[in-house]
DNA sequence: CTTGCGCTATACCAACCAGTCAACTAAGTT
DNA sequence: AACTTAGTTGACTGGTTGGTATAGCGCAAG
């Protein structure tokens, strides 16, 4: 396998930033290059459009996320405490783009995904893909959730659906809102769509 | 008061279509006056800018909408059917769009809102001020929900917020997914997040 | 050494962009 | 008739866009 070259490397964490900060549109491919320190020349070499560019760009960014997900939702960790730390994984990310960007950013998929999904089938495409994959990791939790007797084990699939939803709409609102303050009640609104009392986390 | 000029309403008009069709950043201001039968000309006669259209469209819009959710929202309908005909709504409206673009289209206010909420502070405030407009009806409902015994009446502000929340997640994930699958549910997640039991609507 | 190849560098393109401008029409108002 | 105001027209500007063309680079295999 020969090992991905630097500049490709540079220009997709260069072109997620730029987009996830600002939007795909207001973005150029200039802006992109001069930010990455690549030549245009290169960039076409590496990519073959812009559109190619944003696909590419979400797969590096799940790569980059897949393995902390893979951590919260392990099986060993008791359910309720995966679905305190993926809220609390949520709020910080949040918290750490507000801090170096100074606004909220959102869901850079959604973002994203709903700007162009009326205009570029394959950008849709793959931000569904990426939403699909998130719903897996909430899949397996409330099927767990069910299994343990927290909530009751009605449609598990579809209640997985709508908490994927909400934790959509929370991260939308947000950036709408430019305000941690839906975020940090995320938990609270996820336990609500469950059915699950309010329960005080054991100190970590 | 002067009776605001033909051109630009039909400028309001076309632009709330076709941002709403495609998105800010891809639609011209070209575009927009080709499409509306005006001449650029006209359009800078009218609106100071680009962004100023897109904040007058949006209020614009909202007027249009807002007689229909005041009679939905009525204090004299009951508020488990404000519920049913609110969702009805939607459902109709996404339809109607899906029909006629052969797409889903989501929310005007939250596509718009989220696409350039982090780079042109104006039409983010207005995109809140749509958001704030639709939760001051949720609030309505939720508190005589309340009230009326059907859901517990603890903090219904909280819990409005979460409903609009939801709804946003719903029109978000529909355009994502371009399907009318998530919305056709969406009565069905609201009930839940409220701790409503599913109830059968006599026919109207 | 030299051939080939992945990558870089830069000049270039036609299309497009938001916004400007000065000249114009039409309909009052005094 | 003289003046004002509201709206219209379309050419124009200066800059940007995504994408291309092509020449050159460094390096590894033959």
């Amino acid at each position: 396998m020969k090992p991905e070259s630097e500049s490709k490397r540079k220009l997709l964490e260069t072109a997620m930033e730029m987009i996830w900060e600002s939007s795909y549109g207001s973005v150029s491919v200039e802006d992109i290059c001069v930010r990455a320190g690549v030549n245009k020349g290169s960039f076409y070499h590496a990519f073959k459009s812009k559109s190619d560019l944003a696909v590419a760009a979400f797969e590096r960014h799940w790569e980059h996320k897949q393995p902390k997900l893979d951590k919260i939702f392990s099986p060993l960790v008791p359910p309720l405490e995966r679905l305190d730390n993926y809220c609390q994984m949520i709020i910080d990310d949040q918290k750490e783009k507000y801090a170096s960007f100074g606004k909220m950013l959102g869901c850079p998929f959604c973002s994203v995904g709903c700007e162009l999904s009326t205009q570029d089938e394959k950008i849709r495409l793959k931000a569904e893909e990426m939403s699909q994959r998130r719903l897996r990791y909430i899949e397996s939790l409330v099927r767990d959730l069910a299994v343990a007797g927290y909530i009751e084990a009605g449609d598990t699939m579809e209640l997985a659906q709508e908490v994927r939803t909400y934790i959509t709409g929370v991260l939308m609102q947000a950036k709408l809102e430019n305000s941690m303050r839906r975020v940090e009640r995320l938990q609270q609104g996820i336990m609500r769509l469950l059915g699950l009392k309010q329960h005080v986390t054991a100190a970590a």
